[in-house]
DNA sequence: AGCCGTATGATACATTATAACGCGCCTGTT
DNA sequence: AACAGGCGCGTTATAATGTATCATACGGCT
């Protein structure tokens, strides 16, 4: 269970300053489309919707956040109608769930079926998805000295994201 | 504080066949009392009897699972009695949330401050607890790569417990 | 006693998530 | 064309989870 290859320390996960969120959530998109044919599902108009506004916030949003955020011509949908797409959504890894904070995060790249880690900051609400072999070999290995069969895992990391830790309090 | 030993592999966390559930839980409110006391602060007969509830059942329970299986003479307490309660217990270490199942397990061991581990059984919804140098490496690794600033971590394993593995679906 | 801080007990409320149902659309079959 | 079946949608209602607030009680302190 050695040091394992790390994301190389200067690449943060987090959105750089020039991020363009358009460019990258177009990006997004369009994988999770080529996610939907290759399994025969149709990522419909409301999936893909909700993915957007997902994609475009960068930082876990609540359900209810997103009901508000839905712009369906003046009315609104309802909560159900949110979480059918996310479920649907977590269901083929374009999003995940932030069980601490009860928050929905688009992921960018599809890292599937290995342990995954959210860095996700106390101040800003910002969050990043991570993994690496590390933590995939630290989770299998104590599901395995406790005689456990290991089937998902997830660890939530709360802290201060680049942009917060300096001005930390 | 102990240097949060791997467990051996063969001994599982997981309750054996002839565990004493009795006695394994005075023990534990026994070091909880003790931890009060030490800081100065009162194990009331709410929080003893919270955390009496969440000894007993091994495994984590919802807080109005509490709510019912609080016997107070007939009447039950409110959501907001065991809310509490717990919110103290979790402040010391003495009970942990299981985010994911939108649930509480009772700790048995004190390993304090680094990040931490749960298995939880798919099936039998049983859990336990486990930490380790590994895992306390990758976290603070991911973070450390991300210029992320570490605070906390919990990590999240569902699968099958040893009990329940076998007859696996 | 009087004061202050904390925990309690209770009511009400907020937030998060799901159940259930009928409708319309598509698709494959006859 | 007619039609049955599956699926996603839109809606209503309701369940499950979690907090805010407030008056009260109790204990320590001066």
């Amino acid at each position: 269970m050695n040091p394992a290859p790390e994301p190389k320390p200067g690449s943060s996960p987090f959105p750089a300053a020039g991020h363009d969120h358009q460019a990258c959530a177009d990006g997004a998109l369009a994988r999770a489309a080529a996610v939907c044919t290759r399994r025969g599902l149709p990522l419909t108009e409301n999936r893909r919707a909700v993915l957007r506004l997902l994609l475009e916030s960068h930082r876990p949003l609540g359900a209810y956040e997103l009901v508000k955020r839905f712009d369906w011509g003046g009315r609104r949908p309802a909560p159900a109608q949110i979480y059918r797409a996310l479920r649907f959504l977590e269901s083929l890894g374009l999003a995940h769930r932030i069980a601490s904070r009860n928050a929905y995060l688009a992921c960018y790249a599809a890292d599937d079926g290995c342990a995954q880690a959210f860095l996700v900051c106390d101040r800003c609400g910002a969050a990043a998805e991570c993994a690496g072999d590390a933590l995939e070999a630290a989770a299998r290995g104590l599901a395995r000295a406790a005689r456990f069969e290991f089937r998902a895992g997830t660890l939530e990391i709360s802290g201060r994201c680049p942009d917060c830790a300096p001005a930390a309090a």
